[in-house]
DNA sequence: CCTAGCCTAACGGTCGTTCATGAAGCTCGG
DNA sequence: CCGAGCTTCATGAACGACCGTTAGGCTAGG
C-alpha cells in the first residue's frame, strides 16, 4: 500500500524545504501572511502541518527567509547591473532595468516582502528594514551623483528617490507574464519615464535604453 | 459606580460608531485586516466586542466601508481639482496634486484600501475593484488626451498610468504629517515628476504647478 | 414602558505548535 | 556481507489560545 508510505521516493531531502516555501510565497501572495494557515501550506504542499516544523521553526522564520533570500538576490541583481556601465545616469537607468525585471520575475516574493513587513517584529523586522534602506540608499546615491554630473536634475532627490522605487516595484503589482508586453520592452519604458523625470537629455535616453537593453535574466 | 455605567454620557449615539471606524482604520493599518481582531478594535474603542454588532454586522463590513468611502472621496476631490482647469496636461496636474494630497491627508486609508482588497471577496470585491478601475481610467484618459494635444508624449499610455498612480499612492507609505516637507510641496514635486516622464515642455510644467498650487485644503 | 445601546458570557471553530511514534536510509563493528 | 543502532523525515493526534459571532439581559433616556 504505497499511499500509506511515509517517505516519497520521488522527492529527496531538502526538496520538501522547496516545496514548502513555494506553496507559501504563493499563499502569502495571494492570500497575505496571517490569512494563510500552515495547514494550508502543508496541504498545498501535499504534506501533514507538523512536517513543516522539520523544516522551520515557525511560520514567521518561513517568511523571514522568503523576504531575506528576495532582497539579497534583488540586491545582487541591482549592483551587478550597475556595475557594467560608467556614469550615474546609465547605472541608473541598469538599476532600473534590474529592479524591473528582477520584480517581474518574482511577482510573488516581491510582493510579500514589501506587504508583509508589518508581519515581522523584534530583530528580523529591523534587520529586514535596515536592508530595504541600504538598497533605496543606492537609487539616492545614483540620482545624487547624476545630478553632481549635471546629467540628471530634480528638485528633491529623497522624494524622486521614492517615487522612482515605488512606480518601478510596483510593476510586480500588474504585470503577468503571459500579456502583451515581454519584462525587456516593460523596463525600457521605465528607464524611459524614470530618466524623463529626472529630466534626463532626449540622447542619453536613448543611449541608457541602448546600453543596457537585453542584458538581463 | 459610574465605571460600570454601560453608557458613557461623554459619548452620544452613533459617535459610538465613528470611534470604532477610527480604531479600525488604525489597527488595519498598523497590522493587517487579518491580524487585528474584534477584540482588539473594541479594546481600541473603549467598548465589548459584542457593541461592534450593534453598528457593524460583520468585521468585513468595517472594511468594506472604509475602502468604498475612501474610494469615493478620493475620487470627489480628483474630479473637483480636474474640473478646475482647462486643458488635459493641467488636468492631469490637478488630479496629481488632489491624489497626493488626499493620500497624505488620509495615508491609512489609503494603504489599507489598497492593500486589503485581497480580504474581501465576492460583490465587495468585485465592486471595489470595479470602482478602482473606473479611477485608474481618469487618468489614463487624460494621458490620452495630452497626447492628441501634443502636451504629452510617452510611448505607452497604459504603464505609464500604472507607473505615474503607483508613485503618487506610495506618498501614503513615506508620508508622515511632521517632518520637513508639506503636502503642497510634495504635491509640487510628484507634479514635476509626472509631466517629466510625460516629456512635456518646462513652461508647462511651470504652469501646471503655479495653476494648481495651494488649493487644496 | 419601550427600545436603543451596551453589557457579560459563551458558542463552535481554527489557529500555531508540540508530542510520541515509526518507517526508511546510513554507518560501522564483526 | 550483514544487521544493530543512529539519524532523518514524516505521521496522526492533541494542546491551549484565540478567533468571529451570538444569545440574552441590563440600563437609561424618551
Amino acid at each position: 500500500m504505497p499511499d500509506s508510505d511515509p517517505r516519497d521516493p520521488t522527492r529527496d531531502g531538502v526538496e520538501t524545504r522547496a516545496v514548502i516555501e513555494e506553496a507559501a510565497v504563493d499563499l502569502f501572495a495571494r492570500r497575505g501572511y496571517h490569512a494563510t494557515s500552515m495547514r494550508s501550506i502543508a496541504a498545498a504542499a501535499d504534506i501533514q502541518p507538523a512536517a513543516i516544523y522539520h523544516w522551520f521553526p515557525a511560520k514567521e522564520s518561513i517568511l523571514i527567509q522568503l523576504q531575506n533570500d528576495f532582497m539579497e538576490r534583488l540586491t545582487d541583481a541591482v549592483r551587478t547591473g550597475m556595475a557594467r556601465v560608467e556614469s550615474p545616469a546609465l547605472k541608473l537607468a541598469a538599476a532600473v532595468r534590474e529592479h524591473v525585471v528582477y520584480h517581474g520575475l518574482h511577482t510573488r516574493e516581491a510582493f510579500v516582502t514589501d506587504s508583509e513587513i508589518r508581519a515581522l517584529s523584534g530583530e528580523p523586522r529591523e534587520a529586514l528594514l535596515a536592508s530595504r534602506d541600504r538598497y533605496q540608499d543606492l537609487f539616492r546615491s545614483l540620482i545624487s551623483e547624476g545630478m553632481d554630473a549635471d546629467e540628471l536634475n530634480t528638485p528633491d532627490p529623497a522624494v524622486a528617490t521614492y517615487a522612482i522605487l515605488l512606480q518601478c516595484t510596483g510593476v510586480a503589482l500588474w504585470f503577468q507574464p503571459g500579456g502583451a508586453l515581454d519584462l525587456d520592452r516593460i523596463a525600457d519604458l521605465h528607464i524611459e519615464l524614470v530618466l524623463g523625470s529626472l529630466r534626463a537629455e532626449d540622447s542619453l535616453i536613448a543611449e541608457a535604453v541602448g546600453l543596457t537593453a537585453g542584458r538581463s535574466n
